[in-house]
DNA sequence: GGAAGGTCATATCATATGAAACGAAAGTCA
DNA sequence: TGACTTTCGTTTCATATGATATGACCTTCC
């Protein structure tokens, strides 16, 4: 091989950085509320989620919040089995499953999505408050 | 439950959305060179890493691209069964294993990081240019 | 020199993941 | 109405992952 190689740097790829802060901050995150919790990742996507609707399927869920079906079918049955959500069968649609937060499981929604705005505000905290914005935006304008 | 859930807006929370497009290109690029060359994305991280360097151990690897020391271990071991890396054991610290590219190895890379390049612009496409680099420079700070 | 402790890569093993198969329930169309 | 197809969530099973243990090798300190 050539003494010199000039290569391709993967510190200036974009999607390889995107991909890397992404992880740390999930699995950071992750940690606190794990530790805490005793909730995973998938989990707290699922709880996230019900803290917007009620009565929300697997299907919206796992389209909507870009996991596989089956994380989220796991994800749920845990939930429910640790109290955090009740599934329930409507009767229009019988093959649907509605997942709904429990009292138990709203309060733990609460504390974690504390835990999730600190975190996100110490972390923003690199950029200056322009840049934040500037940042969201450009996140949302890729993602769209 | 309440009828009307404030909750929390996963689509505002920037981690969230980081982790999503970061899993999202890494997917999806992986989904190109994949199909094309059999690597997979550990693969990939392996090999862009030895672009730039000469008798890489495993340790400098994982410090440096962010992935599991067992994860490199087994890359490696993929890699040099198809021919595009050498394993070899240095003198001076026999518990090191430097990794290097073969020619095999070399005309791989070069080939995926085409790929790769036209990926990124392809996907920074949806920004304008000045754009482009203020988002890489946002990304890397958020890293350092 | 050599014991004690640290570091490196790999092996082991238990868990997480996701593609494909499945059973149940709608939907479609004759 | 009753096959046929599609959709939904779960189960199955093969692979990927990563915490821990292991064995080989270095370094330190006596």
């Amino acid at each position: 091989m050539s003494e010199v190689t000039i290569g391709f740097d993967l510190d200036e790829f974009v999607p390889y950085l995107v991909n890397v802060l992404g992880t740390r901050l999930s699995v950071e995150l992750g940690a606190e509320y794990g530790e805490r919790f005793g909730i995973s990742i998938p989990e707290w996507r699922v709880l996230a989620h019900l803290s917007q609707n009620d009565h929300v399927s697997v299907r919206e869920i796992y389209r909507r919040v870009e996991m596989d079906k089956v994380k989220v079918s796991r994800a749920a049955t845990r939930l429910e089995a640790a109290g955090l959500i009740v599934k329930e069968i409507p009767d229009d649609d019988r093959r649907l499953v509605a997942l709904t937060l429990t009292a138990k499981g709203q309060n733990v929604v609460a504390e974690i999505v504390d835990m999730a705005l600190d975190f996100e505000r110490r972390f923003l905290a690199k950029l200056e408050p322009s840049e934040q914005e500037t940042f969201r935006r450009l996140l949302k304008r890729m993602l769209a």
